[in-house]
DNA sequence: GTTCCGCATGAATCGATAG
DNA sequence: ACTATCGATTCATGCGGAA
């Protein structure tokens, strides 16, 4: 069979990429339902068990992948009985042995995260975002996320609105969009491994939506226009719109009937693809 | 044996506190040697030897801590052949068989981290300050750690300077100092689970340190004034000259005879009291 | 066209209450 | 006793409407 381009299929990714060819998609990126969440929705899987239920998955990523491609996966461990759960440290132990390489761990500040006050915690402002890989050598093109942020930049922000300014925090070309070109050949800088990315709460047709700043950053970082991106957890479509503003090819899974007609009209609502990527 | 107060002991942790009192300590923040790092210094062990070696001090962490007290652990896990080492993932399973809970891990995002360039990766911002308890209930004063930064506050702070506006943008009191009382009363939040602080770069006697905002932060969240704070891995002495400033009792312990001597001058040094708290 | 203000909205967590 | 459900808590963000 050959590579379904720029579809979104409904189904178990287990099942689906089972029928996937060896090597044939350059990025993984994906937030899946955590353990216990989405219950409504996904059925909700234990804590306990959500490594067992997980790694038959993993197994399908890294048969499909190609030996340069990376896996993102967002990710966090839930609290439970006071503690942090261990599965997503167990997960990567389990992956590793499954032949994953742990090649490194973002950190995704989430600048706007859930309120609340408990006797003995803050409020969670981070989750990971686990990057996996087949071997040591794998694409990055590290231009693709520079940063403006040289003294010239720096000025010439203090102009800028407040709105701005705090989108300029982020450091991650979010909210630069199509003034980007001024920037070229000024001071950039590369980005490190902490992202500041605010979530979209706005999205009222479902729950969990990563903002596609997230999706976007990695797209850019690990592939180059025409590769394929997988997201096997795809939600509301943020990865599959990502992929195709940036001119790559997205293959979107989702077990749920519901949310592959949600990303589907996601993908076709584009009005055009925004250049320059 | 009584603890003895106030101290910078020379000697391995382990030793030095086999001969501590049960249930004596109330809050353990140490930056220990990272694995392999700070050979010439500590003699350096291997990552794959690093839980091996740990675990029997953290037994004597656990056995001293009292029953409500906190240990805060700051470590990253190195990049041993490409990959992230998994001794921290690792250590945490095993200080769990060992007893500890494992309540929460704080990300600290290192503002000003180490520079350099990789053709696989970027700089390395941020590192983990992991929460171990011994029981579900622990002290923890979250009024003593709140921020200045409700809808009031933003408004006034767009009037300030943009260097009084990049020091609030750190959330950790840092840089605020005695102008924190005007905010009294006002509206003051909670902080959350990430934590902006840069690191300090001017210290070239010790190898690594931390920046006394860390030690400061987690001495005031999890203590209050005249308990005892113990640094296992004292270094050039930052954790007791933050818990002396704050007006708590100290214990410092380090291997090597030329960092207590540090220490000690750094805790010696002082000038004075810094109050308010 | 700007800027400003008010409002709804969250991958949350704890503790109490109910079965 | 042990599990499931529910209310209270809390704040950065982006939207729409207003000045």
């Amino acid at each position: 069979m050959l590579t379904p381009l720029d579809e979104i299929i409904c189904g178990d990714c287990k099942d689906v990429l089972e029928k996937f060819p060896d090597d044939c998609i350059d990025l993984i990126v994906t937030s899946p339902p955590y353990a216990d969440s989405r219950k409504k929705t996904y059925g909700g899987i234990h804590p306990d068990d959500y490594v067992k239920w997980f790694l038959p998955r993993t197994e399908q990523f890294l048969r499909v992948l190609k030996p340069t491609g990376t896996f993102i996966l967002n990710i966090k461990e839930k609290v439970v009985d006071g503690e942090r759960h261990t599965y997503v440290i167990e997960l990567i132990m389990e992956m590793r042995r499954q032949g994953w390489l742990w090649t490194e761990e973002f950190c995704w500040h989430k600048k706007n995260c859930y309120p609340g006050k408990w006797p003995n915690r803050f409020r969670d402002a981070w989750e990971r975002c686990i990057q996996f890989n087949k071997q040591k050598k794998f694409n990055m093109n590290q231009e693709a996320v520079m940063v403006p942020m040289g003294n010239w930049a720096k000025t010439r922000l203090k102009r800028l609105s407040e709105t701005d300014k705090r989108r300029d925090e982020s450091k991650v070309e979010s909210g630069f969009g199509k003034n980007v070109s001024n920037w070229l050949g000024r001071d950039k800088v590369y980005p490190t491994n902490v992202l500041h990315m605010a979530t979209e709460c706005n999205n009222r047709n479902h729950s969990a939506t990563f903002p596609e700043d997230l999706p976007r950053w990695f797209i850019k970082l690990f592939t180059k226009p025409g590769d394929v991106v997988l997201d096997p957890f795809i939600g509301s479509g943020t990865t599959a719109v990502a992929a195709m503003n940036l001119n790559r090819h997205y293959v979107g899974i989702d077990v749920l009937e519901e949310y592959c007609e949600l990303a589907r009209s996601a993908t076709q609502a584009m009005p055009q693809r925004k250049l320059p990527i």
